[in-house]
DNA sequence: CATAGATCCTGTATGC
DNA sequence: TGCATACAGGATCTAT
């Protein structure tokens, strides 16, 4: 569930439930998921268990846990950090149900049958340890999580230097949305409902766009990820779930995404599609005015 | 250096 | 029914 909103969600869902509680046991199913985790499963779960998680936090798409260990005082060094990449889960599960086709590691916790399990399908999302460093701003942040930029919805995000950057990129919008450097949680669904609701083709270039077009922009994202986060994020299918393993309501409200030959809420014109790095990209053609084919490089 | 495209994986839907 | 192909919410590496 890998957008902002439904990221959050999910932090939500696992910092109430989670917080305070201590790992008791810790199993990794598949040895891909912890990949990021250079000393392996066996130092993961050593690392792990014992130690105790005081909340979830989290930047732009990634989630982390800070971990507490007994006897020591102070804020945490370490924390157990989380990326779902395009189809991870985390749920929070009975330990006696059956487990899940896709589980890759799970984590028990004292005092509680409860369990909380990474499922992913496609095995792009993962979990490791990382170190806690200075964010700059009195805050901790994960040093695999430091070129990540804040989020738009961030009171901190520093949106005059989302612009400046943006319009110094010869690089299509869309492509700068998707930028977690730049600006972080906007995703594919999320990058075409706000080119949408901000009238511009994904495929212009930051270069060519006006300092207030941007700022039109940035705008839309904040509107449409607040949106999407009180519906409880956009899920199709199962693969995209709260920690409960519910649903959120969004995508009955996508204007564009997923729209392909509807017609356009604005103006009636058929929302079209096309392939964007391997995936698609959907823009209404009357309202989203696409820029002139860029000239070849050989002329 | 900056940019555009490819790639990691497993599953589902669709078409022949 | 069987098989091939296209596509899927992300991040990052690699050619040019």
């Amino acid at each position: 569930m890998p957008e902002l909103p439904e990221v959050e969600v999910v932090r939500t869902g696992l910092q109430r439930w989670v917080s305070g509680r201590t790992i008791r046991r810790v199993d990794v199913l598949h040895p891909r998921a912890i990949r990021r985790h250079s000393e392996g499963p066996g130092d993961f779960s050593a690392r792990l268990t014992g130690a105790s998680i005081p909340y979830v936090s989290r930047r732009g798409k990634y989630l982390w846990f800070p971990l507490a260990s007994e006897g020591h005082q102070g804020p945490a060094e370490q924390a157990l950090m989380g990326h779902l990449g395009m189809s991870g889960q985390l749920l929070i599960v009975s330990a006696s149900a059956p487990p899940h086709r896709h589980l890759r590691v799970r984590m028990a916790f004292e005092e509680t049958d409860q369990e909380l399990h990474f499922v992913d399908q496609r095995t792009f999302g993962g979990l490791h340890i990382t170190a806690l460093v200075d964010d700059g701003a009195g805050g901790l942040l994960p040093d695999a999580a430091a070129h990540i930029a804040r989020d738009p919805l961030d009171p901190l995000f520093d949106e005059a230097e989302f612009i400046r950057r943006t319009r110094l990129r010869d690089v299509e919008i869309k492509r700068l949305l998707l930028d977690q450097t730049l600006a972080s949680g906007i995703g594919n669904i999320y990058a075409d409902e706000a080119l949408w609701r901000a009238r511009l083709h994904g495929r212009r270039l930051g270069s060519s766009l006006r300092r207030a077009d941007v700022a039109v922009l940035l705008q839309a994202v904040r509107e449409v990820m607040s949106e999407a986060l009180a519906q409880g994020g956009t899920s199709f299918d199962e693969l995209y779930v709260n920690v409960n393993g519910e649903s959120g309501y969004f995508d009955r409200s996508l204007e564009a995404y997923g729209q392909a030959g509807l017609p356009c809420s604005r103006c009636g014109a058929q929302i079209r599609r096309e392939a964007f790095m391997n995936r698609s990209s959907f823009w209404c053609p009357s309202c989203q005015r696409a820029p002139r084919r860029r000239p070849s490089v050989r002329g």
